[in-house]
RNA sequence: GGGCGAGUGGUGGAAUGGCAUACACGAUGGACUUAAAAUCCAUUGAUCGCAAGGUUGUGAGGGUUCGACUCCCUCCUCGCCCACCA
């Protein structure tokens, strides 16, 4: 009897080469069947993956078997992000050219995809940092600038002094650098923006659409795009033409306004503050405030602090002078940068008022207390009675939002308006690894777009990698000159790049045409093939990635180019691998390796205990021991054809008993069961986990069937284990091939028919019934699976163990769920 | 501070109103073996009992229900996202 393991080398190397030849994952442009594009986000390079990488790829790659065997048209496209950081970093320090390290990190990358056995059509393969993708990447920037949403601005950004470089917001974490840890400042530049605000309400709308997207992402979505209602209203500077405009959402307390706040950075500081007679003190504060800001929006708890102005405003429903303060902790880029305070009816401007003696107005009443300003502990910012607020006295505050709103414009003292949080997308990076942005500055003609002609911009190639605060590509002077489009006098190009986000913002595009060179995307290709059905990938990318792709879509949509307002039907966001409760990360030096594991148990047994770790959508700790589990478990299978070979072979047999035994029916009734519950899972949830849980005790069951003698047959036990290979191709595709080969098929296992689950089998001829008592379980009874209510009953009753426990008494009630499970009431 | 999610054996996890702990890992005992590996069999929430069996048990407390891990209320803990957004 053979008792070794199964040769997984051996066979891995034979059924990719098998892929390849037959082009398993080739998506086939003519055919006639459905078409499913499934698309995993696209990775950046980096040297070495380990398993927490490998599960991204394996659940991808099963969705896409599954979809394969299911009779789609599939296309599964695979390609890399491959500007960024990391690799200039790496040139700055070790003087390895970007691309030469990228383009490697490429090449390792795709023999480890391959080595997972996560297939894809390659030759759709783009790569973002090659000249043919990125001159397009350059013709999105033109098609934006033309329609007016590419803008360069003056800007504080946020400066990270040891990458020498601009960082997005979200790549500040609690008031440092992403990359590299250290202290951010804020710096004024010169920037390109992408104007996103112009889209916050239909990128707010369309989320609705999205109903295969995880409710949590959209809830992101939403807060970071921060819609919020209220009113916009002017308070005149007493003696000054000055106006100051603010915004609340809360204009039912306007009675209470005791002072108002601008921010330190405010437009009209300047102007405001000439004469003052503390103007040494204010000055001090607006520079002390203005390094705070840096690390305040960031998160750091900042005490709040200000300073007196010197003058008073008015406010405009009461004509009420209040005094105008500056203070640290009005937010400049929202609303209007400057906020009417009320303390009574808000927490921060109550612990403001209370700091410097600012006075304190109820004008909402809490019905269920009466306040009193004097007394009062923290600020009422519920609903409530309208007080002190003149004709509006008594109104529930709800409804005086609307009618102060209405009062207001009518009289022309304020707006109804809406804000959002959204800023716009500053995309230019002082950096030399990305697409550099296609734009001229010519002393005569100004800011001039590259001809779409002259695309793509080139990198330069010989650069020195030593940062100095500007991007690299300034000391590449055959970059830098440059003929004005326009005069065709000296002018100088740009030397920003973009941000890679920019990127990878329609890269789902341009896999349908990746080599055409007359154009970014093929327009008919794309109209057939997207919105893409099944987008993957991590949850770290449910704001900005997922966001700027479907305002990249929607300005492409405004344009006419492309024929659809959303890029991705459904989501599915994964989680990640950790060790020892952190994520794993070379950094941190927890990572498993994963060519180690497919090198000793194959990638088959990594694959199947990735996905049965956990339920996919979470995270998942790493235990090397379970990969044992996995392993057994193939081997397991794999006897299960091998011995029965050598004893005869009974997948041969068609005829032999009919499915008319107690065991068979048992067998049957499993079988069917499984296909169920796998097809559910697969196109469910995606609960990997408990689909190839039930797959194993459908092998249990199998084994159980024929006992430990081997040569067992009839047309039950085949039905059986074919099932059992076809289920888990999609899972553990070589070692499925083999097997399928085993049983003495020609054909792909891919191009099996999956099967169906006949209901039919799913009922025994008989059932166990759990009987409850008042709930709890007291006995078992076998009953006829046929039985009715009325019979089950009579059974029920006659049992012996129920009598026991009914000890005489006659049940008030008996209850029968589903003809499965019963409960006595007594 | 706000929002979202989660809390189940020694471990990963299963069950979304109906037999709690499927499936797997680990552990213990046994068979086979000179031995080991592999494989197979048995046991494995806690607790009482020689046993049949009982009691108890899904973060804590309360509620709804014939019946609650599941629904509702209060609280605790952890995780993630956002965060002085007026």
């Amino acid at each position: 009897m053979a008792q070794e393991f199964y040769p997984f080398k051996d066979i891995e190397a034979k059924w990719r080469k098998r892929w390849e030849e037959t082009g398993l994952f080739k998506m086939d442009q003519n055919s006639l069947k459905k078409k499913y594009y499934c698309l995993m986000m696209f990775p950046y390079p980096s040297a070495a993956l380990h398993v927490g990488h490998g599960r991204n790829y394996i659940i991808g790659d099963s969705v896409v078997r599954y979809k394969i065997m299911r009779g789609y048209n599939v296309l599964s496209p695979m390609g890399f992000d491959a500007f960024g950081l990391p690799a200039e970093n790496a040139a700055i320090k070790n003087g390895i050219h970007p691309e030469i390290s990228t383009l490697n990190n490429i090449k390792t990358m795709r023999r480890q995809f391959d080595s997972w056995g996560a297939g894809y059509d390659w030759d759709r393969e783009v790569v973002s940092c090659l000249p043919e993708y990125y001159k397009w990447t350059q013709w999105i920037f033109l098609q934006l600038y033309k329609k007016g949403l590419a803008y360069k601005k003056k800007a504080p950004v946020n400066w990270c002094p040891s990458c020498q470089t601009v960082l997005a917001n979200e790549q500040v974490i609690d008031g440092k650098c992403e990359r590299c840890s250290s202290q951010v400042i804020l710096r004024d530049l010169e920037q390109w923006f992408f104007k996103i605000t112009d889209y916050s309400q239909r990128l707010l709308n369309d989320l609705e659409s999205l109903e295969d997207w995880p409710e949590r992402v959209k809830l992101m979505q939403k807060n970071w795009i921060g819609r919020s209602q209220g009113v916009e209203i002017d308070f005149k500077v007493r003696d000054s033409d000055i106006i100051l405009r603010c915004f609340t959402t809360r204009v039912d307390t306007i009675y209470g306004v005791t002072y108002m706040v601008i921010s330190n950075e405010h437009p009209a500081i300047r102007e405001l503050v000439k004469g003052a007679s503390n103007k040494k003190e204010i000055e001090k504060f607006i520079e002390e405030t203005k390094k705070e800001n840096a690390a305040d929006r960031i998160g750091a708890d900042i005490e709040k602090r200000g300073v007196f102005t010197g003058r008073f405003v008015v406010n405009p429903v009461n004509n009420k002078a209040v005094p105008l303060w500056v203070g640290n902790y009005v937010v400049t880029e929202y609303g209007t940068g400057a906020v009417m305070a009320v303390p009574a009816h808000d927490q921060r401007d109550f612990e403001f008022a209370k700091k410097y003696g600012l006075g304190i107005e109820v004008v909402i009443d809490n019905p269920k207390e009466p306040m009193d300003a004097s007394k009062m502990k923290e600020a009422y910012a519920e609903e409530g009675v309208m007080v002190n607020s003149g004709k509006f006295n008594g109104l529930p505050s709800l409804e005086a939002i609307r009618k102060i709103a209405d009062f207001m414009e009518e009289n022309k003292i304020g707006k109804r308006k809406v804000h959002y949080k959204l800023r716009d997308w500053l995309i230019s990076r002082q950096r030399y690894w990305g697409a550099p942005i296609p734009m001229i500055y010519c002393d005569k003609c100004g800011i001039q777009p590259v001809d779409e002609k002259d695309l793509p911009v080139l990198l330069p190639r010989n650069i020195k990698f030593k940062p100095h605060g500007e991007s690299p590509l300034k000391d590449a002077p055959e970059f830098v000159k440059i003929k004005c489009p326009k005069c065709s006098g000296n002018a100088k190009r740009e030397i920003d790049t973009m941000d890679t986000f920019v990127d990878s913002s329609w890269y789902f595009l341009r896999y349908l045409s990746p080599r055409d060179d007359k154009g970014p995307f093929n327009k008919d290709l794309v109209n057939k093939w997207l919105p893409v059905d099944q987008y993957i990938g991590g949850v770290e990318h449910a704001i900005l990635h997922l966001l700027y792709s479907r305002f990249i879509v929607k300005v492409l949509y405004d344009m006419g180019h492309v024929g659809f307002k959303e890029p991705f039907a459904k989501l599915f966001t994964q989680g990640m691998i950790t060790k020892n409760g952190i994520k794993m990360s070379k950094s941190r030096g927890n990572v498993v390796s994963s060519d180690d594991l497919i090198e000793k148990y194959g990638a088959d047994t990594v694959r199947l205990y990735t996905l049965f770790i956990s339920p996919p959508e979470k995270d998942a700790e790493w235990g090397d021991r379970g990969v044992e589990g996995a392993w057994r478990f193939l081997n397991r299978v794999w006897r299960l054809i091998e011995d029965n070979a050598h004893a005869g072979g009974w997948w041969s047999v068609e005829g032999g008993e009919k499915d008319s035994t107690e065991k068979d029916k048992k067998l049957k009734q499993k079988t069917h069961y499984t296909i169920k519950k796998v097809t559910e899972d697969m196109e469910e949830t995606f609960h990997f986990n408990t689909a190839i849980s039930s797959i194993m005790e459908l092998v249990n069951e199998i084994y159980e069937y024929i006992g430990l003698k081997h040569g067992a047959s009839g047309p039950q036990l085949k039905e059986a284990v074919q099932t059992v290979v076809i289920l888990l191709a999609p899972f553990v595709p070589h070692i499925a091939e083999e097997m399928w080969e085993k049983l003495g098929n020609k054909e792909s296992v891919f191009n099996a028919e999956w099967p169906e689950c006949d209901k039919s089998a799913l009922n025994q001829s008989t059932i166990e019934l759990p009987i409850q008592i008042n709930g709890k379980l007291r006995s078992k009874i076998k009953a006829p699976s046929a039985a009715g209510e009325d019979e089950i009953k009579k059974l029920v009753l006659n049992d012996s163990l129920v009598n026991k426990w009914l000890e005489g008494k006659e049940p008030k009630k008996i209850i029968v769920v589903k003809g499965k499970l019963v409960n006595l009431v007594i």
